[in-house]
DNA sequence: CGTAACCTTGATTAAGATCAATTCTCGTGG
DNA sequence: CCACGAGAATTGATCTTAATCAAGGTTACG
């Protein structure tokens, strides 16, 4: 692991590379399979993961053992960080655990895990990373006031077609991810259970959803790629 | 508006009186009355407010005309910080507007505007006011979270019975908010149509929710009073 | 005592969850 | 290369929950 790579992670992004090297020694990096765990809500809090590679789920399970997605971490992105901040430095406490469960999605998934004190230690003295962390932060909580608003104010279908236009939209941003792709389609990076979940539904109305999107013209599915097929249409259904 | 007051206010509490001074020196205190609005999303952002009296709701308006509310900010609290970090504190640009509307709940609801450039200043050189900040995120995030997996995974009376309960506790944790309560019994401090909006749901059901729960001896409903019957019953039906 | 805001209740409907049965896809070993 | 089997996805039939529509009741307050 490079720490060219580690710029790449928005919390520290604004920290010099001598800054990172610092970070880099006191934590520890590990390689999951697709299904391997990271972390149980049971299990005592270490500190936060800093995803290198692949993807990882966030999740809780119901006690009707119903699971829902909370939300999917992908490469440079970081979870778990939330409860660093919650007991004001208290985080050597044996009773505070994760938040949520951890699941790698693919395989050769990077976590890097950073051990809390340490890094509290670190943010008390840097203002800039202090600010860094506090952007992250304020960027989830726009999306997740987003995301509570589509559960409660749109059907399924809506959500549906604001989840592809919002894909299509990072997709146009950053340039080619992947090349083999025609710039008018997404390929999911989950399975459509996980999907499913994700929205607050279930698989099979899901795959209905598609279904009437599809028959309506409006998007094309095959397996995991989608192709929009009627772009304006598609915003109008997101509404 | 003494500064005692201001030391009450989660992201302040570490800030010595003069400093609290100096925010002070530059922000507006206006009075509201009930349903009059804070701020609209259609409006430039200008800085974030903090509720030194009375109760604020947070809400967003769909395209269909329904509300949902975001979350209820009370006295102490504060509303709107989220975009003070959004644009990495380019702030100042005039398409940069508030994230939902605001509304006073409550006649003689007071609120402090503390504008975005001076206090995007005063944190990038205070490392403890930053980490406050931090800290209230974060317990933000965790509860939105929470709330989402609510709506997702459980049904409205569930739902319903988490609220009453999480209102109980909070009761008992503060002593004698209201005295004039008997300890079983929450107060609404809320109408019911603003109640079912913020619990993902409707009036109606709200009401006839209210009834089954009733009915079952669980609870008892005399306008905004609520009083706990069958406390273990209650945790049962919360799941 | 009248009216407006707030709440309750009932009847109906629609969205989506659940249950169940297939089919599709793809990696693995024979 | 094929066959098998597991996990993923589709489709259908049915059922439940909660939204919608509609009407009436309560309460608060001038």
């Amino acid at each position: 692991m490079e720490i060219s790579a580690l710029k790449k992670v928005f919390i520290f992004s604004e920290l010099s590379e001598d800054e990172i090297g610092i970070i880099v020694k006191f934590c520890r990096i590990k390689t999951y399979n697709k299904g391997d765990m990271i972390f149980f809500d049971t299990e005592p809090y270490l500190g936060f993961c800093v995803v290198l590679d692949g993807m990882v789920k966030i999740y809780k399970i119901s006690k009707d053992g119903r699971e829902h997605i909370l939300h999917l971490v992908d490469k440079s992105n970081t979870c778990a960080e939330v409860p660093l901040f919650e007991n004001s430095g208290a985080v050597l406490d044996k009773d505070f655990r994760y938040p949520a469960n951890a699941m790698a999605m693919e395989d050769r998934t990077e976590v890097m895990l950073v051990p809390a004190g340490k890094f509290i230690e670190l943010i008390n003295s840097s203002a800039p990373l202090a600010m860094k962390m506090i952007a992250g932060f304020a960027k989830r909580l726009r999306h997740l006031n987003h995301h509570i608003e589509s559960i409660t104010l749109k059907d399924v279908s809506k959500r549906v077609a604001e989840f592809i236009l919002n894909e299509y939209n990072i997709k146009q941003k950053s340039p080619r991810w992947e090349k083999s792709l025609p710039p008018e389609s997404i390929h999911l990076k989950i399975s459509k259970y996980d999907l499913a979940s994700y929205l607050g539904t279930i698989l099979e109305t899901l795959s209905r959803t598609f279904k009437k999107l599809q028959v309506d013209g409006i998007i094309e599915v095959h397996g995991r790629i989608i192709t929009i097929k009627d772009l304006s249409r598609l915003k109008k259904n997101a509404s």
